[in-house]
DNA sequence: CGAAAATACGAGCGATTGCTCGTGTTAGTC
DNA sequence: GACTAACACGAGCAATCGCTCGTATTTTCG
C-alpha cells in the first residue's frame, strides 16, 4: 500500500467558498465515520452526505487519506480545549475521588458529543498518521491528568505520575464501554467499580513508592 | 451486508482428507489475520497461504463469514483450557498479588500464543458473531476469575465480584498493550503500575462493600 | 471394477470503491 | 467586461475482493 501524499499539495489559493466546502466535507466526513467507521466510509458516500460530487471532493483532499489527516487537526483541537476545562489546575485542590469523577464524567461527554473521535482513535488498522495523532493526544490528556497529580504529590517523580496517568486513562477508556449494553443496575456497579479502582490507584501512586 | 449462512449446511460427508484441509485452511487464515488483520485478510490470501485453490476454500466454507465462524470455537476452546490452567482453584489460595501477578503473565502468553485472537478480539468491526463469541469468552475468564475471588469473599455478592472481575481484566487488556512501544524502563513501570492498581482493586472488591 | 461423492483447480464474474477526466460554471482580479 | 483560476459535476476507469463455475482428479463404497 503506498502512503498518502507523494508530494507536498500544489498550493492551490482556496477561495471561501473552497474553504466553506472543505469545512462541509470534513463534517460529512466526521458523521459518515461515526456511523460505519472509518474502512467502511466509503468516499462516495461521504461526498454524497455532503452534497457534493466525488470529482469536487478530490479536489480539496488529493485522496481517502488527506481527508484523515484534515480531521486530526480537528480533533486535537478540540479535545486538547476540552480536557483543559476537565482537567485544570483548579482540579488539583479538589479530593481525589473528585478528580476521578470529573474525568469519567469528562471521557462519557467527550464520547458523546464526538462519536467520530471515538471511533477513529479504537479502530484498528486506520494509517500510521493517525494513530501517531491519536498517541499524541493520549500523550496530552495523560500529562493533563499527571500535571494534577503532581501538584498534589511534588515529590514522586514526574515518570512515575505519567505511567501512573497513562494506565488510569487507558483503563478508564477500556471500562467505560462496559457501560453501554448494560442495565441500569450492573451499569452504576461498573461506574462504582471503575471510580474505586482509579480512586484507589491514583491516590497510591501520589502517596509514594508504590511496588 | 446479508448475513452469513441463509440455510444450514447442505450435510456434507467429510473425508480425512477435507477434514485436513479445513485445519489448514484454518492455521492460515489465523496466520493471515494475526499479519493484517480480519478485514484485511483476503480469502485468496488465505488459500494461497494453505497452499489452496480459491475454489477449494469454498467447498469447505460458503463464505468468509464462515471461516470465522469456525475459527471461534479453537479459541474458546483452547482460551478455555489456557486460563482454567492459570485460574484454577488453587489460586484462591494464593495472595492477591500473586493471583494478579499469574494473569497478567497469563495474558501475555495467551497473547504471544494466539495473535491472531489478540487481533480478533479487539479488531472492531467484524461480525455480530464474532462479537457474541468474544463476549463469551471474556464473560467465561471473569467468571473464573470471579470464582476464585468467591473463594475468598464468600460474603461478596456474586454479582459485584462479577463487575470486579470484569473490570480487572478490561483494565488489564487496555494496559497491556502500552508495554510494546516502550522501553524496558517504562515497560517494567507500567507492568508495576498495572499489576498495584488490580491487586488494590480486587483486594479492596473482596474485602466488602467499596462504594 | 465402476459409480457417486468428495476434493481440487484457477480463470474470471460481479459488485464495490477509491479515484480520474473532460467539461462546464462561478468567483476573484485587471 | 474579459481573463484566469478555483469550484463543480458525474459518468466511468482501474484495481480489489468475495465468490462461482466448469472441469478434472481422488476417495469411498457397493
Amino acid at each position: 500500500m503506498p502512503d498518502n501524499a507523494s508530494g507536498p499539495a500544489p498550493a492551490v489559493r482556496r477561495q471561501r467558498r473552497g474553504l466553506r466546502r472543505m469545512e462541509e466535507i470534513l463534517d460529512a466526513a466526521e458523521a459518515v465515520i461515526a456511523e460505519v467507521g472509518y474502512e467502511e466510509a466509503g468516499t462516495n458516500a461521504i461526498a454524497a452526505r455532503a452534497g457534493v460530487s466525488p470529482g469536487s471532493l478530490y479536489q480539496f483532499f488529493r485522496n481517502k487519506g488527506e481527508i484523515l489527516d484534515a480531521l486530526m487537526p480537528r480533533y486535537i483541537e478540540q479535545s486538547r480545549t476540552f480536557w483543559a476545562e476537565q482537567l485544570g489546575p483548579e482540579a488539583a485542590r479538589l479530593p481525589m475521588a473528585e478528580v476521578v469523577d470529573r474525568t469519567l464524567r469528562a471521557a462519557i461527554a467527550l464520547k458523546d458529543a464526538r462519536p467520530a473521535f471515538w471511533v477513529l482513535s479504537h479502530g484498528s488498522a486506520t494509517s500510521p498518521r493517525l494513530a501517531a495523532a491519536s498517541a499524541e493526544l493520549r500523550a496530552e490528556t495523560a500529562a493533563r491528568l499527571a500535571a494534577v497529580l503532581a501538584a498534589r504529590a511534588p515529590h514522586v517523580p514526574a515518570a512515575d505520575l505519567d505511567v501512573a496517568a497513562h494506565i488510569a486513562l487507558a483503563a478508564a477508556r477500556a471500562v467505560l464501554p462496559m457501560t453501554l449494553g448494560a442495565d441500569a443496575g450492573r451499569r452504576d456497579a461498573v461506574i462504582a467499580g471503575l471510580r474505586a479502582m482509579l480512586t484507589g490507584y491514583l491516590e497510591s501512586a501520589t502517596a509514594g513508592r508504590d511496588e
